[in-house]
DNA sequence: GATTGAAATGAACGTCTGTTCATATATGAC
DNA sequence: GTCATATATGAACAGACGTTCATTTCAATC
């Protein structure tokens, strides 16, 4: 009779937030239902309204627990105290975490335009912490000189795109390794930031 | 009583295209009904059956048409016999063209997983085939040695996902103006690429 | 083994979906 | 003004959608 579980802070249980993503991952959000859901599960569709109260509130929940595992991993990452060695290690981070996620982060990317104006707001607040990470970066390597960069908004945004991108063309034992197209994008960027 | 109009080679009119992009662009293609692009047309949901056979249709052709127009444009786009000029006009005409076609962009980016096979395969040629383009650019230059790129492939990727990403925050109007975006772009793109 | 409370079922709801088609309206030729 | 042709309507179709809820199943406690 129940209508919610005790925790308050993570509504969704990460095994249906884990079938959700793949779900969403591979068909989009609008086009799985939560019928699709609730059998990857292995439960009836009824059942998933115990875990949330409705599916724009999956979608979020899917969201934002990537999105604070992204700023809590990337918090945890070590990273020196140089502009350059902290941005080498920005990029590094990027390619490995998002590649390990690959559903997460396509969910993350495609499906802003399905959240609710609230749930909009919340995980572009989120985003926007993270991409300011890589902004600071820049902006103290530009002020001590390493960099030469004409605006540092500007170019944080280039290259996450950049490293972002890697998701849509890397595959698991491809023609490429993970280390590889991490060293060679850590050069591209490294010279693009003029060091 | 017709079921379909003369032309053969472009089934779906430009009407309903422009229409549907503009919906599709901003709430994604299975979150949009046929009803709701037949009231942005100006009809009624049967009145699209005129000119697409069905909705799957509708989607491709919307793809179809924004790559050839881009393959096209590229096509007639001067762009001089260096390397290093043709990556200047590369950059500068990917930045402008897909500026100006936001929703058609965004469509053809996102909704690949829309697409059944048949067209999911004829729409990724078309896309190779734009990629291919700044490949060889890349190979020709690192084979001049003007480019110092241990992967041209590799380097296409990462240059086309850097200049697309422009799109998803450059705002009409804003900070910036297109002529600056560009400018700074093709300095990062020209570094990054050693020369 | 009975009692309890949580977890899951499965039928039902109203609404919306893509698509079809008999019928109606508009357009231009003679 | 009549005919022919292209264009559009709007009702109907079968099925799927998100969500609710009375009922049943399951697991643990006494």
């Amino acid at each position: 009779m129940a209508r919610k579980t005790g925790s308050h802070s993570q509504i969704t249980g990460p095994r249906i937030r884990k079938a959700a993503l793949k779900l969403v991952a591979r068909y989009g959000f609008a086009a799985v239902s939560m019928r699709q859901i609730a059998s990857a599960v292995g439960v009836q569709a009824g059942a998933l309204y115990l875990y949330t109260p409705d599916k724009q509130t999956l979608l979020y929940d899917m969201m934002r627990t990537h999105l604070e595992e992204l700023l809590q991993a990337w918090a945890d990452e070590p990273k020196g105290n140089k502009p350059l060695e902290q941005l080498e290690a920005f990029s590094r981070f990027h390619i490995r975490f998002h590649l390990e996620r690959a559903d997460a982060v396509f969910v993350a990317n495609m499906e802003m335009r399905n959240l609710e104006p609230e749930n909009f707001v919340a995980i572009e607040e989120l985003r926007g912490r993270y991409e300011k990470g890589l902004a600071d970066i820049l902006e103290n390597g530009a002020m001590t000189g390493e960099f030469k960069l004409p605006d540092a908004r500007l170019a944080a945004m280039a290259i996450i795109s950049m490293l972002t991108g890697v998701n849509t063309w890397y595959r698991e034992g491809g023609r490429l390794s993970r280390e590889r197209v991490e060293r060679i994008y850590w050069n591209m960027i490294r010279r693009s930031v003029g060091s």
